[in-house]
DNA sequence: CGCTGTGTTGATCTTCTTCAACCCGCGTGG
DNA sequence: CCACGCGGGTTGAAGAAGATCAACACAGCG
């Protein structure tokens, strides 16, 4: 398994006192319930560049992030690769498994990152009979669904001057402070469809406008006003 | 309501006896589960250009699709729009509804349809104990996630060229034989992020080169061959 | 018959890609 | 310790691809 390479295993958690315990999948679960789960939960650490999962992997669990960030890459048929979607606090990813799919992507690291492993086998007894469960699953896949399609009007539409600007807004504007950590160039290209030269000069053109200022290697402080302004033309 | 327009009702349904029980929504249903059905299912006839509901709205109900063919649009920051998915036969629109939100996407008309309105409150119930409902409930939303991931990866990469073939290709390949229906070129434009006159040039271009041929206003017979070799470059 | 909407095509201009060079920080091996 | 190579970022110049604006063909329809 991909994550057993060098993933810093923290231990069998203890999801009844989990920290996140009310934002997580196993939100509406009852104190009962965790009696249900026989099997351990596992908790690890993973550095950036680990790789969760490959595409085509055998889809034997869902992982819940407890922080950190994930990119979801999948393969063009020219070999090309395409971030589709980024996986962060809360967020669960490889929830195909939980319909005996393949996992469709390769799930990578971008920053530091704490997920839960949840076997499938698990997560379906539990959710057989847990309307709590039930309803917190079907949000996590509609919160997947409302990403994908904001990532194909928003960072797929448009000039690559706008998409990057766009890019930089969304990864703002969850952070209380109008701050964010950026990625690699690449990856900015694998993300809004462009290439990597375009995206660093986008980036750079950003710096000599004084939209973005570099404050710490990779982290950025934005203007979101002129962010915005540059976003919708 | 945005249906009640034009609509043609056709009464209600017999999902008991519907001709797709095996295939839809309601396939893990049993006999017995159908007498809790106490609000009637409605059955739908749409012409193009007709609109399901519109982004917003207070989402109901949803919709299994029985034949025909939906775009799902999504605006963006300057007014533009851009279609993010499509949706045919047992495919079900509005999913977003059963978790109270309003819709997210404008449902409109690409070929004459038929659609079955499910009320929220009837497929909640039935979701309740219903496993086989469940099942069938996450397979849809995973296989909209599945076409947002291949929208994103087929459809908003590489030239115009390759997006144009590879659209043909996946409106053919689910069709048995190597024909199908191309709708406006500003829907084409839409879907692929490129403008209504390089959607044309495209297609004029494949008409030339004998890889597509218009057997009738609309509707084209395609070299899959030939749109292979386009589409990987 | 003229009008309107859709598709097509042309000419021009902008944007992005492509290929190349170069810088810089870092680690490695001589 | 230093030379060297390597990867990531940046920049330049050239060309290709697409957007934009404009014109026109054509069918359907009042």
């Amino acid at each position: 398994m991909s994550i057993t390479s060098k993933a810093a295993w923290r231990g069998e958690a203890d999801c009844l006192n989990c920290s996140l315990r009310t934002s997580v999948l196993f939100a509406g679960l009852e104190e009962k319930d965790f009696d249900q789960i026989h099997r351990p939960i596992e908790e690890f650490n993973l550095a950036p560049h680990q790789v969760l999962y490959r595409a085509g992997d055998p889809g034997d669990a869902v992982y819940t992030i407890r922080s950190g960030l994930l990119k979801l890459v999948q393969y063009l048929p020219d070999g090309g690769q395409r971030i589709v979607r980024l996986v962060h606090s809360t967020d669960v990813a490889g929830l195909e498994a939980l319909l005996g799919q393949p996992y469709q992507h390769d799930a990578v690291v971008l920053q530091p990152a704490s997920v839960c492993r949840l076997p499938i086998d698990v997560v379906k007894r539990l959710d057989r009979d847990n309307p709590g469960l039930h309803q917190e699953l079907m949000r996590r896949w509609q919160r997947a669904l409302s990403e994908a399609d904001a990532w194909l009007t928003q960072l797929s539409t448009g000039t690559a001057r706008q998409r990057v600007a766009r890019l930089l807004l969304r990864l703002v504007e969850r952070n209380g402070e109008p701050a964010c950590e950026l990625f690699s160039r690449e990856d900015v290209g694998a993300m809004l469809g462009i290439t990597t030269e375009t995206a660093s000069r986008m980036v750079a053109e950003f710096k000599r406008k004084n939209v973005i200022a570099e404050i710490a290697p990779g982290r950025f402080r934005c203007d979101i006003k002129s962010l915005r302004t540059i976003a919708a033309d």
